[in-house]
Order: structure tokens, then C-alpha cells, then sequence
DNA sequence: TGAAAATATGAGTAGTTGTTCATATGAAAA
DNA sequence: TTTTCATATGAACAACTACTCATATTTTCA
């Protein structure tokens, strides 16, 4: 296996790559910590229940309870995910009296969220 | 439900689901079906080798091992996620003698991502 | 043909994640 | 204050996921 010493070869022979195309890219590419912080993001976006809660909240401003109720689950399971979503600053809060309504932070989540099923209708 | 039997204390007692909210949200939401193909795109997006795949692709198309030189990881590795984002239309490939050329499918994969940037930016 | 190169794939595994359960916190009513 | 309601949270667990390793597949070239 050691034939060449500095030889790799996983990678193929024929198309080296250019210094100008690590260039170029370099260039491009967005830095690491944008890319973790992106995928971090869809990361959010990419589980039905907290989609289901975005969907909801689409509508109007709702409570933890109602919310549990609609979407027929735990109130510590919303709870959990409303709290998910606050950390993305997907969602604000406000209280009122005993109870605590959240809603939507921006119109982000809107337009995220508009483009993402414009792929999935073919 | 019979009255009191199968009373829920779990849920709040003041802010009762009026049966016209519940109307109005069912003719809004998507189906189940929906929100599980829309959480099922964007959980490919919500990993970074698979972002930085995307990224590279931004800018040409590229072979597979060329993808994971410049990425610096595994052929095999690259390999299993291009799969994921075939099965998700949001790449395709052709063959060229013995490589195997990857590009995005179509524009929706720049926009998604465009969308998801806006977020991250604050 | 046979060997080499590029890619694909199945099994195994460590790390992550969403839910449940029990309990804590905080505000309002008694 | 004490109780009750609404919500938050920590621990535990099962399901899922991304990578590694070994190997299979497919094409090209000698």
C-alpha cells in the first residue's frame, strides 16, 4: 500500500484540481461558522411538529395550551419545540395573565418556508 | 365525551378551541402528508457537509472526487449524501468515461438557501 | 480479457434528537 | 398565604443520522 508514499489514491488522477478553482471557491463559499449556522436553521425547519406549529402560528398569535390541544400532543412536548423555536428567534412571546402566547418573529419564517414547498409540489 | 369524565386537565380552561378556529385552521393547514415531505427537504438542508456540497455546486458542477478533495473528506462519505440529495431532486449527475458529474437540479435549491441566509444574517 | 480508477453501497457505530415522565417555576385567584 | 393553573425544564430512552470501513459495481485502458 505504500508503493508511492505521497500518492493518495482516493482521489482521481485526471481531474487535478486547479489552484484557481480553490480559489474561485474560496472566494465563494461562505465560512464555516455561516454554514453551521445555516444548517442549524433548517435544522429547525426540518421536524413536522415544529412545522405544524409554524403553520399554526401563520394564523394567528396562540398559547402553549391551545397549541398542545390542536396539534393533539403533550404540553411538554410544545413546550420543548416552542422553546427550540424561540432559540432560532423563529418566535416571540408575550404573557398574558396566566398563560403565554407565542408568534410568529418575522416574516422569514414565511418566505422560508414558502420556498421549501414550492419544491416539494414538484 | 360526557361531560365531566373526560375532562382534559392537561389543557387550559379559559381559552377554549372554539370549533370555529379549529375550522378555520383545518382549511389552512396542509395535510400531514405535506408537512412530512416539507420537514423531510429541509432536514437535507439542515446539515453542513451536505450545505457545503450545495455551495460548491453554486458555482459548477463537479465529480464526486474532486467534491471530496476539496471538502476534505471521505469519497464515501460525499458519496452517501450526494445519494441523499438525489433522492430529494435537488441534484443530478450525469457520467463522463469514469467519473460521475453532480449539479444542482434547479433553481429552488438557490433560493431555499437564499431564504435561509436572510434568516442567519440577522 | 484483466487491472485500475471512480463511484456506490451495506453494516456497524457513535452522536444527536424528539418524546415522555416527573417535577419545578411563576402568576393569579381564593 | 395557600392553592391552582399554565408553562418550563431536566433526565431518561428510543429512534434516527452521518460517518467509517470493507466491499461491490461499472467503466476505461493496457
Amino acid at each position: 500500500m505504500m508503493v508511492k508514499e505521497g500518492y493518495e489514491p482516493e482521489f482521481c488522477e485526471e481531474h487535478v484540481i486547479h489552484s484557481e478553482l480553490l480559489q474561485k471557491l474560496d472566494g465563494k463559499m461562505p465560512d464555516e461558522d455561516e454554514i453551521y449556522d445555516l444548517s442549524d436553521l433548517f435544522k429547525v425547519f426540518g421536524d413536522s411538529t415544529r412545522l405544524k406549529i409554524l403553520f399554526v402560528l401563520f394564523e394567528q398569535e396562540m398559547c402553549v395550551c391551545d397549541l398542545a390541544e390542536i396539534l393533539n400532543m403533550t404540553q411538554s412536548a410544545i413546550s420543548h419545540q416552542l422553546k427550540v423555536l424561540k432559540q432560532s428567534k423563529l418566535v416571540t412571546n408575550r404573557r398574558e395573565g396566566k398563560s403565554i402566547f407565542y408568534s410568529l418573529a418575522d416574516d422569514h419564517v414565511r418566505s422560508i418556508i414558502a420556498q421549501g414547498c414550492e419544491h416539494v409540489k414538484e
